[in-house]
Order: structure tokens, then sequence, then C-alpha cells
DNA sequence: ATGTTCATATTCACCGATAAGCACTTTGTT
DNA sequence: AACAAAGTGCTTATCGGTGAATATGAACAT
């Protein structure tokens, strides 16, 4: 279960720091892709292929779900973790996801998100996570 | 069953006394997040695994869950108590909560709650928790 | 009251993870 | 061939996390 907030940040050729305790979790050789909301998702193998059986599933007669298929699809990467515990970021994927120097890695079970820091404080400032929403979500899990 | 206040201080690294009464109760291993009103919650493992089952289920298609799931997932993190019955505090967690030296612990059924004493205090001090404000909700759920 | 034991507080020293800079290699372009 | 740009790997310094040692204080028994 990947879980944690981490900052790091990205050295001048765009490579980041895997945080030691997300390391062994996510594997040696991991994905990356565009993610949702602005950041970057990561999988462990297992996990991509988990999401890969369920974007199989989706109608592609259906225009919104080609499209949300071919976004997740056609920006995956497989990154390789080097001895320093450090990935290369695509380019791409780094201009897609406005990193240039300091980075937020984030656990969010079965994935990790890459988040420009400034962004995720924005996003963590923003009303989409009231106090009272999370307690009424709570409520509605029954926690 | 989680129970009791207990006032303990931070060391230099951020570390706190896991109070001798609780710690059996919530085991050698246990998670702390972001909390509701500014604390941090702490669960034993059991009731973790509990919570992480729920929210799995949720889809990663619509954004009320995906807010909900990264506020308690990227706030999560596992803590280990060292043979001297401390445990580290992540950085991100010391800042959310607003502890830097005086804290307090609670009991709170499933759960385990730690506040910034000041903050604590304050809320205790607050109009929504005086005795009649209590009895009365008290009332209305049948108690 | 005194001593004993257990829990907590405080300080220090060490080690590993990370940051940052630099050099070398590869690739593509002119 | 020469160069620029991007990618890879190494080295060093620093900082935070971890464990050990010691001090303080409360609870309890004699």
């Amino acid at each position: 279960m990947l879980i944690g907030e981490y900052e790091h940040s990205l050295d001048a050729k765009g490579r980041l720091i895997m945080p030691a305790k997300i390391r062994e979790d996510i594997g040696e050789k991991f994905i990356i892709t565009k993610g949702l909301d602005g950041c970057l998702f990561g999988f462990s193998q297992t996990e991509w292929t988990n999401f890969e059986e369920k974007l199989k599933t989706l109608p592609l007669t259906n225009k919104n779900a080609r499209d949300f298929v071919r976004f997740f699809l056609s920006g995956a990467i497989e990154c390789e973790i080097d001895k320093q515990g450090r990935f290369l970021i695509a380019s791409n994927l780094r201009e897609y996801s406005s990193l240039e120097k300091e980075a937020v890695i984030i656990g969010v079970g079965t994935r990790i998100e890459i988040w420009n820091k400034e962004k995720w404080k924005a996003y963590n400032s923003d009303e989409n996570i009231s106090a009272d929403a999370i307690a009424e979500n709570m409520t509605m899990l029954g926690i």
C-alpha cells in the first residue's frame, strides 16, 4: 500500500529521487503516465497491468471512453530507478505536469502521484478538501 | 478500547513518547494520518486495514472520491515505536498539526488523536463542547 | 521516610538518505 | 567532423533519522 507525502527536487537533468519508503513497494522498474488534476501517476508493474485491464473493459464505442484510454496509454513510459535511487522523468511528462524544480511525491494506495510543489499546495488549500466534505465522506463510509 | 488523555513533549527530532497505557492496544507499528480540527489520527493496524478496504472501493473517475482518498493516504505514514517507547512524527504531519513541543495524546475508542497542547485547550474551552451542548446532542442520539 | 522500579525527558553520537555539482557518454544535428 | 543537447554515473557535503546513555520524576513497597 503506497502512502505518505515526500518533498524532493529535480536535478538539472530532470531526475527525481524516489523516496526510500516507496522504493521497495513500487519496484525497480515502474510506469509513469499523465494523471488527473495536473499531476503524474506512477504504477508498480503489477498495478499497471491491473489498470490496463480496467481500461480494456471500457466500451470503445463510446468517444469518452476512447479519449480516456488514449490519454493514459499514450502518456505512459517505463522508468528505471538508478543505483542512487533516482529516475528520469521524460520531458513531455515534465512539461505536462509543470515539473521544474520542487516536486512532491504522494502515495495514494495503488499508485503514486508526482506534483509540482506549488500546484500541490494550491490543491490542498482549495475548498475541495474542506473539513466538512471530509467529515461527510467519513460518515458515508461508516468510519 | 483506547481511552485517556496524556501530555508529553516532542524531542528535538520530532519524536513523541507513546503513553505506556496505549502502547499495548495500538501495537508496535501503527498508522498516523491527518485528522480533523487540526489534530492527527492514529490507528492500530487492524483499524487501518478496515479503513483502507473502504477506500479501495471508491471510483477513480469521481473527483470527490479522489480528493478524499488523497487526503487520507497522502497524509498517512506507518510509525514504529522504538525500544524507548517513542515514535517519529513526519515533518509534514508536524506542520499540518502545528506540533512543536507540547503535545496531548487522547484515546477516542477506535483511534488516538494527537494535538498541539494549546489547540487542545482552545478546543476544550470552546462553547461547542460545553457540557450542555453535549447533553443536548446525546438526547438527539437517543442516549 | 527510604529505596526500588518503571516511565518519561533530554542529550549526544553515528549512520544513511538526499542534494548538488561535475564529468563522461550517447544521440542527433548541422 | 564538430557541436549541442540529453542521459548516465560518480563524488562530496549536509541533514534528518535512529539508537544509546544518562537524568529526572512518579509510583510503590518496605
